[in-house]
DNA sequence: GTGAAAGCGCTAACAC
DNA sequence: GTGTTAGCGCTTTCAC
């Protein structure tokens, strides 16, 4: 319609080659352009240039309240920088991973982040050797040799320990995540570590493992806890959703929480700063590991890292948000040190 | 590798050209790309055959509570037909709407779902006029002629209504939604319809209207209608935002919920059981209408509809939540003015 | 049952 | 500054 060679009007549409071609010759190409409502064919674009600028990101369920905030933060840089994201749930089922990845890869994604990581996780392991460039993030396994982003667990569990033992609490308990995923064991270990370093006896300190991130198992492990090694007068929960499983067992016993129990949980989700008690718990700023994930990938799509590069992790400060459900251990339940 | 013609290893690869191939030859043709890591290039596939098997989905923003649960309603029902979905953020901004509908269509998506129509969106009527199959979800504008499903706003407000008139409230304030958004426009229509069917003054029913859904806009116009008329003992908010909102001007004003007012929100977020006063709500089932959108929109691609037909929308069927923010108005007592 | 060949819409070398 | 050409990886009609 502009009366042009299709290779010039490629040219005249391309922000990048356009100063190769007359500017009124461009004016009249992208005029008939918009006339047409033409829109440029990425696929066949893609299929020439072997370059989609699109990212894949897994999330185990994009309906969990703690990935959209990621998932944003992802969009938002792959946005600015010309891209787009396929999400793709994987319900932390192996087989469904392994088929979302092999989908995405299908669609020639030029990256992949990965939010949905379990130890040693094959897919992954399968990933990096295929080449594709892969970043991590909140669940981030260092074994994997995967640059990844996440929370300073280790941190955000001593602070959280911390806290309890200033108000006097010396039996605490924690409710850890599953032992499957890089953030369960890392709370756990570092849980034992500064219980220990803290001098609380350890058989003071149970320990429940809950199967999944899930409330019901976040009840159902609570009141193992009670029933099995009474006494405790904390618990640290490995994710929120676990605490909001906590509530429901105390309010089914008639506990009061902080009186009876304090309780702190772990990622700072929307609206726990809403609940009664309002929770106590260990903010991930989730919007900046997305982004910063994001960043990392890209980075290394346009600048590709040598494979024997150690994989550098990037791992955001976290900080411990007080609120109402956790309170001074009462007098009579405290453990006289020994 | 296996010895044959790209075109065979092609239908031997491909379930539906199976049949044939000599299933010897099939076999050693999986066999070998097994071997060799292959995954097909879908791309290439999709500039072939111009179709490529994935839709796209437009929220207004991925990190609102509303929207998770209907995009994975949308996910599981395309990804059971084989389909991909691209997910895109618009921020309720048209000019970010109108990119990003370019960018979708540029993959060259089969069919798009739109959470995000505006009312008189020019968007959608672009969309409509360039023959693009699409489908709306949640807010459905029916002078869009455009298929869509959401729930029957107009009976969930008559039941909210209802419900407050039982519990003997005659002064009924209304937090209407953005005019903007079909959903908002439809309350408020209906609240104007149920308060006067049920034979309220309307001056003893005010309305505030918020710029957006968000929980700041929802306490800003909870403090406007109580400065500016108040008298009112029950709240409706068109959306359980709004009514969070509502909470926190309650709060901050040292009102009591339900005592001092009664709030019902719309519907039935995730986590609103859990507040304090848990929320009375209007429960839409946000995964249904995602996942029979996306049966709308699959069956209008396996068998397009003539232009003349007219759309035909769904309004799935809502129910009240009756929890502990609504209570029977106390005789004589009314929100104190200020 | 399999091979041959054309072409989906675009871009990037290369001419001129 | 613009036209020419080849080809990205796949599918599909048509031969045989």
């Amino acid at each position: 319609m502009a009366g042009v060679h299709p290779g010039t009007a490629s040219r005249a549409m391309n922000p990048d080659m356009e100063h190769l071609v007359n500017e009124a010759t461009a004016r009249r190409v992208r005029h008939a352009a918009e006339q047409l409502g033409y829109v440029p064919n990425s696929l066949a674009r893609s299929l020439k240039t072997s370059r989609t600028q699109s990212l894949g990101a897994l999330v185990p369920d994009i309906a969990n309240p703690l990935f959209p905030p990621i998932l944003r933060g992802i969009e938002d840089v792959a946005a600015e920088a010309g891209f787009n994201v396929l999400i793709a749930n994987t319900d932390d089922d192996p087989e469904r991973e392994r088929r979302q990845v092999a989908s995405l890869r299908a669609r020639q994604v030029d990256g992949l982040i990965l939010a949905s990581a379990r130890r040693a996780d094959p897919v992954v392991l399968a990933l990096v050797a295929a080449g594709v460039p892969v970043v991590l993030v909140n669940r981030v396994e260092p074994v994997l040799c995967v640059p990844g982003v996440a929370g300073d667990d280790t941190d955000g569990i001593r602070q959280a320990v911390a806290h309890l033992h200033a108000l006097g609490h010396r039996r605490i308990a924690h409710l850890a995540g599953p032992a499957g995923t890089p953030t369960g064991a890392a709370r756990l270990d570092a849980f034992r570590r500064e219980t220990a370093a803290l001098g609380l006896d350890a058989a003071g300190c149970p320990v429940a493992l809950a199967a999944s991130y899930r409330t019901e198992e976040g009840a159902r492990c609570t009141a193992e806890l009670l029933d099995s090694a009474p006494g405790f007068t904390a618990l640290l929960a490995a994710n929120d959703l676990l605490a909001l499983g906590c509530f429901e067992t105390l309010a089914a016993r008639g506990l009061r929480c902080p009186e009876d129990l304090s309780v702190v949980g772990f990622n700072d989700m929307p609206f726990v700063d809403r609940l009664t008690p309002s929770l106590t718990t260990v903010r991930v700023p989730q919007y900046d590991c997305g982004a910063q994930a994001a960043r990392l990938l890209l980075s290394r799509l346009s600048a590709p890292v040598p494979a024997d590069e150690t994989a550098e992790s990037v791992l955001l400060p976290l900080s411990l948000v007080v609120r109402r459900s956790t309170g001074p251990v009462r007098a009579g339940e405290a453990v006289p040190a020994r």
